[in-house]
DNA sequence: ACCCGTGGGTACGCAACCGGACGGATCGCG
DNA sequence: CGCGATCCGTCCGGTTGCGTACCCACGGGT
């Protein structure tokens, strides 16, 4: 593991040494291992806090993120203010596709952290370069942004087409992946901006889905005690995007 | 003008031959000219018919296009058979991302003609070849890619937090943006496939779309007659879109 | 001139959500 | 232990959009 006690002290870099065997970031760990570790010496761990900006709409990305155990929303913010989640990224992939795509800043959207947790840092100057002279990580960035491309359109036509308790068990089963953790602590607040729904839309949902025996809550958090009947409230759309990350990353 | 009347017999492919002052797409046009007039020669002009497919989702990509006059919807579609816009292209952009970005297929998304018109057609394969011996065309094709991305995720936003109303304006001000032409052949059944929603949702949105005077209907046709007060009943999502555009492909 | 297929107007009951607001429950902190 | 802040349950009226259905209008074809 590289992860030691990090996520305490938010702003405490740790240099990472080369050879260790994952770095848990599932995108770096599909590479051959010669690459990542040219890669991941070029990166430090940092641990992120719930609701932290990692860029700003309209300004310019400062780093690129390879989350390990912290997961990132990114938002697309209209004019009012408010800002709806378009994709979820956890250890499958990384937060900054805009520098691999030739660009350094978002106009339309931001990245802000769901869950803490850490991830690995790469200044994006220094990404920027990494990306034109490493054909392999290229190729991997390609298939990320494939995937992220059709998360994004899953999840317009989830947005058009699904109810508010769908989608809301749809975020609590790809999420809960991702930390690979069935205890998800979080407010109906934040939930409901980040579905871009009401609070007490979140608060009826949670109802039906305690009903149904899928979660328990606590105040700040829920608890997934039963999977499977989170699935079957659920949309399609869960599957749809998992299976995607999983023809991206095979195993691991 | 590339162009002739091939509009009339979809299936006779015309040879373009080099040294044309523009081939009428606004990506290709933004190319160095050799190494454009070197791209288009290995393209055909088509003509597509309106609801014509350009490919399925989960099969394979047989060719990209860059449309001209046509225009083609890229659709998420749902298990239910639905499908909702998820982007619109037309000149200013290409149909069959994937293979730039290394992949054959796309199982959640299929491409339809909106409205028909021609298009240059490249075989998936010649194109896939082409994409990695031309660095020029790379970077255009990345610029492109991130102006599709801000669209779906301005398109999620859009669908979450948008009346029918509001989409249906932007989606007028963008499609008549790209055909150059205030006169809109479709049926209110097709547009309510393509924001998904009711036929009824539809004809109440144009209702009160003629009343505030921005446009004028017949059978199977909308007439945009003051686009501004089209403007005003849009949603700012269309602003947003087509910002990115232009900074995307300045002039022309 | 007529027919009939398609496109469009409309209506009804109903479900989902919204916006706003209020009050009670829970928890951290001094 | 008590205070204050946060979080959550709930309620109201109101709007938007859904599902379904029926009928009329137009217009191309024979």
């Amino acid at each position: 593991m590289v992860s030691t006690g990090a996520g305490e002290q938010a702003k405490a870099p740790v240099r990472v040494l080369p050879g260790i065997d994952h770095t848990g970031n599932r995108l770096l760990d599909a590479l051959p291992l010669a690459e990542r570790d040219a890669l991941v010496a070029k990166m430090e761990v940092r641990g992120l806090q719930s609701e932290e900006p990692l860029y700003e709409a309209g300004q310019r990305i400062k780093a690129v993120w390879f989350p390990i155990t912290a997961i990132v929303s990114l938002l697309t913010t209209l004019n009012d203010g408010t800002g709806v989640e378009t994709a979820t990224v956890g250890r499958e992939g990384m937060v900054g596709v805009a520098i691999f795509l030739g660009d350094d800043q978002v106009p339309n959207s931001r990245g802000v952290v769901q869950l803490r947790g850490e991830a690995l840092r790469m200044d994006a100057a220094d990404f920027g370069v990494e990306v034109t002279e490493n054909p392999t990580l290229r190729q991997f960035l390609f298939a990320y942004t494939r995937a992220l491309l059709l998360q994004f359109g899953q999840g317009v036509a989830c947005a058009t087409s699904h109810t508010v308790r769908e989608r809301l068990a749809r975020w609590m089963l790809q999420t809960t992946d991702r930390v690979a953790n069935d205890e998800l602590e979080l407010t109906q607040q934040f939930l409901s901006e980040i579905l871009g729904v009401r609070r007490a839309s979140i608060t009826a949902a949670i109802h039906e889905l305690q009903n149904r025996g899928a979660i328990t809550t606590r105040r700040g958090s829920i608890h997934v005690v039963r999977r499977d009947r989170l699935a079957e409230a659920s949309c399609e759309c869960y599957d749809v995007v998992s299976d995607e990350y999983e023809r991206l990353l095979p195993n691991a």
